[in-house]
DNA sequence: CTTGTGCCCTGACCGC
DNA sequence: TGCGGTCAGGGCACAA
């Protein structure tokens, strides 16, 4: 599934290939994940590439008139000539006769053609600190406005963007929190913990080329390693590499939490 | 305003 | 081999 580490590989695996190119045919095969599906085509038709930007866990594909606006979900996978088969649901053809996909086994995905003020709003509206670029104390005062378990906050993407289960859960490991810790009752030392641990961990994700956990693959069709590095999620029943205890699940904002009862103590 | 719940969607997996 | 049930979860609509 898609998080900060992931979508920023599948951009930089695509960005030297496909920016410049020109979009001669835009064939929408699934137009569900389709916003504005109806005039979606001709607007994108023509258009040439620009650059890929990520902002949390969004694709934007800048044109050089608009943009497109993508989110992955869970299952969702820029492919440049990919394989074609049923989950695939968008082709872009370009003018030198290569091409770029987006297949999607669940469909949850969603794209969008935005002009530069639309995508503007959208971004201000939905997505919240970039990890990479925040400052500890802007982190710090957003974070200690909210109510709540500090998993749900460290999910919310209007507060800090990028973040999604995995990383939540190895974040929290690495700060020793409990998931279900209330935010408001976390001290100095906690928050600095997880300021640095979201950077440092999101980091060497994104070095390690993201998780694949069932099937993510950047453009290319490279898997990332970066799994091979979780402490938690999905290691539930397991030993904590800590402190040898069982690590348990529970379930927080209808998401499954792993965690180790021993090193992610509710103080 | 915030917070919670169900839904979208398919494939993998499990027990029988 | 098949079959029904359960789980995975990001973001959104909707309800309270």
């Amino acid at each position: 599934m898609p998080e900060l580490p992931e979508v920023e590989n599948v951009i930089r695996s695509l960005v030297k290939k496909i920016s410049g190119n020109r979009i001669i045919d835009v064939e929408v095969i699934t137009p569900n994940i389709i916003y504005n599906r109806l005039e979606f085509s001709d607007l994108v038709k023509d258009k040439i590439i620009i650059t890929l930007e990520r902002r949390g866990k969004y694709i934007i594909i800048k044109l050089n008139e608009g943009n497109l606006l993508i989110h992955l979900r869970m299952t969702g996978k820029l492919l440049y000539n990919g394989e074609i088969n049923k989950h695939t649901h968008l082709k872009i053809d370009f003018i030198d006769g290569d091409y770029l996909i987006y297949n999607d086994v669940r469909k949850f995905g969603r794209i969008s053609y935005l002009n530069d003020e639309e995508l503007e709003f959208y971004l201000l509206k939905k997505v919240g600190l970039e990890p990479g670029l925040m400052e500890y104390n802007e982190f710090r005062d957003k974070l200690m406005k909210k109510n709540g378990p500090i998993k749900k906050n460290l999910l919310d993407q209007t507060l800090i963007a990028g973040i999604g289960n995995i990383y939540a859960d190895e974040i929290l490991f690495a700060s020793g929190l409990h998931p279900l810790y209330e935010t408001k009752n976390l001290l100095e030392i906690d928050l600095s913990n997880l300021y640095n641990n979201i950077r440092d961990i999101l980091d060497k994700a994104t070095i390690a080329g993201g998780s694949t956990i069932r099937d993510y693959v950047n453009g290319d069709g490279t898997a990332g390693e970066y799994q091979d590095a979780h402490k938690v999620y999905g290691h539930s029943g397991k030993e904590c590499t800590c402190c040898g205890c069982i690590l348990e699940k529970t379930k927080v904002v209808g998401r499954t939490s792993v965690y180790c009862p021993i090193c992610q103590r509710i103080r």
